[in-house]
DNA sequence: AAAAAAAGAATGAACATTCATTTTTATATA
DNA sequence: TATATAAAAATGAATGTTCATTCTTTTTTT
């Protein structure tokens, strides 16, 4: 057990530093170097774990996105009124995002760059399937707007990104006010 | 005036070529050399017409934020309605979005990554005053949510990014439904 | 023919990855 | 239990490449 608890310590201490550094610089300014200096290992060290860059950054990403879509899904279930059930996903988001910043950070910058290679982001795609559902159901009964996915998900979930952005660039400070503030932006901009 | 054209050609073809490659591979991925060989110059004219490449990022970015600046509000006048209003701005970003995405997803990327300066950044916020004077308009006549401009921005025109994000990368297609769909989207998001 | 603009080649730094050794761990033997 | 040794893990120092930027020379303009 000491062994084996060793390496994933050690697997940790790199994706941790892995999400910290690309944060900040973004994953072309992030060097080996660094990622292996503040794991506290050499950079050959980070060959025994991952293929190469690339590697590193996919499997952090999917880590990621696996601990994002167990926390958002986990109080979820499907016997509520579709408004219900967008509301516990969307507020399981929101915390996710203030709670886990860093992690939400990353998840951002994944999105919007070509940092993550096709493969893993369409691996990483399919954690939706419930809210999808959802959405479905609603609108079957005439609850959320006929419209496609994409624009449902890019006027009630993507804007808290953008929101996170902005938090994290100091120009904007969330507060609880703000998060009913949106929630209820979320919910106008697709209910029926 | 033959040489000051020719000065302002090889300038243009530089901006083009750096929104081009920038576009498809990111600022850290696009060396200076294939700016150079894109824009027909070699790598040590670009010193003679930009510092180096940070103020070449730079210069492109606030140029092209001032096409979108001067393309969203030149249709606009300040007598009308609250709601005709943002319906004549929002239509317009959403025309150049479509019109012009290759500046759109060039600024998108701007926006997204550590990739332009700090300076060059707050230089590029200035632009949207006239939204923001409607929309404190819409507030006080009890048409739009009193809510901060971040959310208003975040839910009815960030969106948009989102949606041209995702047709870059062949997920979704925009078609005239579409915008429609999204403008009441957006309204019904900010609207009281 | 002087000045300005442009070019290609050279420079030096940064970086991802690999290599040759050293250190640690696990196992087997006495 | 203590010791020897083989295997595994980890390391710091190369390696070779890529790149931004500069230098020197050539071409173009005035």
């Amino acid at each position: 057990m000491a062994k084996l608890q060793k390496s994933i310590d050690k697997r940790n201490a790199l994706l941790k530093a892995t999400i910290e550094l690309v944060n900040n610089s973004g994953f072309h300014a992030t060097p080996m170097s660094k990622i292996a200096k503040m794991a506290n290992v050499s950079p050959a060290t980070i060959y025994l774990y991952f293929e190469n860059k690339q590697d590193l950054v996919n499997q952090t990403y999917l880590e990621v996105k696996t601990k994002y879509t167990d926390f958002v899904f986990k109080a979820y279930d499907e016997n509520t009124s579709v408004k219900t059930g967008f509301e516990i996903i969307w507020k399981r988001i929101a915390e996710f995002n203030s709670n886990e910043c860093e992690y939400a950070f990353f998840l951002n910058q994944c999105n919007n760059t070509p940092m993550i290679d096709e493969p893993s982001r369409k691996e990483g795609i399919k954690y939706l399937q419930p809210l999808l559902h959802l959405w479905q159901r609603g609108k079957e009964e005439g609850v959320i707007k006929p419209v496609s996915d994409y624009i449902l998900y890019a006027y009630s979930i993507n804007p808290l990104s953008f929101l996170i952005m902005a938090q994290k660039r100091g120009e904007f400070q969330f507060t609880k006010a703000h998060i009913d503030e949106a929630f209820l932006a979320a919910w106008d901009s697709i209910k029926l």
